[in-house]
DNA sequence: AACCAAATGTTATATTTTATAACATAAAAA
DNA sequence: TTTTTATGTTATAAAATATAACATTTGGTT
């Protein structure tokens, strides 16, 4: 993990700078939780404590609400999103490796995984129908 | 200003978090705010709320009192370099405009700033004695 | 040694912030 | 129309913060 995730992953904030910080309300912000589109940290002493990765998440929120997406289809974005992070970490990696030493073997994983990130969004992973909003 | 400024400058922090981040108690930063080293924002129900640059201080702060600097040497200290910061923005502002248009008369003047930098440190803006414990 | 001031600790009290939970409500979905 | 979703509102308890006063420690002075 680079430095920077760290940082953007290190519990800092109380409730009420995130609530000036996104303009929610405190209600909000625990509801999304208690949905699990957000998962702060707490003090020993029961207080929840918000990264810059967890502000960002529910600016994104606050943005998918105005446009009238769910919970549920929000968490699914998310869940996608993370998968997407994951793949082109995961590309690049192997990018670098093909740089390094280019075997055959190496080759037909590389296609492999480029076919299936250009597959996606096409099924898979979001179950037919909750995202149709999008595609009309 | 630039944007990375304001954001270092931004408000955000309540005494526990920094409390955390630079292992000082409340007690000490306050003290240190009492002494004019810091003057953190206040909320609309006064609470203090410290910047980075609150942080960055209170760090430096740690510092100088770990080395044996009083409350007196600390200010000093802040302000020569408070001074420094402006001069050598003021020195990168006249570079600029020289490599635009180099007159004598700019030449002269950016000789002079130079020249003011380069004796720094050695007379001037601390009082002789405070801060001779730096140099022996 | 006795003293003094600087820096910090400790304690008490009042206010503010946060957590949890329950009930209320408007808008969207079924 | 009835349900569900997202959010508001209210009450209560616990934690965090502000202020101020007094206490303690420590290094330097006399």
């Amino acid at each position: 993990m680079t430095g920077s995730e760290i940082r953007r992953s290190m519990p800092l904030f109380p409730i009420g700078i995130v609530m000036q910080l996104t303009e929610l309300t405190a209600r909000q912000i625990r509801y999304y939780e208690e949905h699990q589109l957000i998962t702060p940290a707490r003090t020993d002493t029961n207080r929840r404590l918000y990264s810059l990765n967890d502000i960002d998440k529910l600016l994104e929120i606050k943005d998918l609400i105005d446009q009238g997406v769910n919970m549920a289809g929000i968490k699914q974005l998310f869940t996608v999103k993370e998968q997407q992070a994951l793949d082109e970490n995961e590309l690049q990696k192997q990018d670098e490796k093909v740089r390094r030493d280019l075997s055959d073997d190496d080759l037909r994983k590389l296609l492999r995984k480029e076919f299936m990130q250009a597959g996606r969004f096409t099924r898979s992973s979001m179950r037919q129908g909750d995202m149709s909003r999008f595609f009309h």
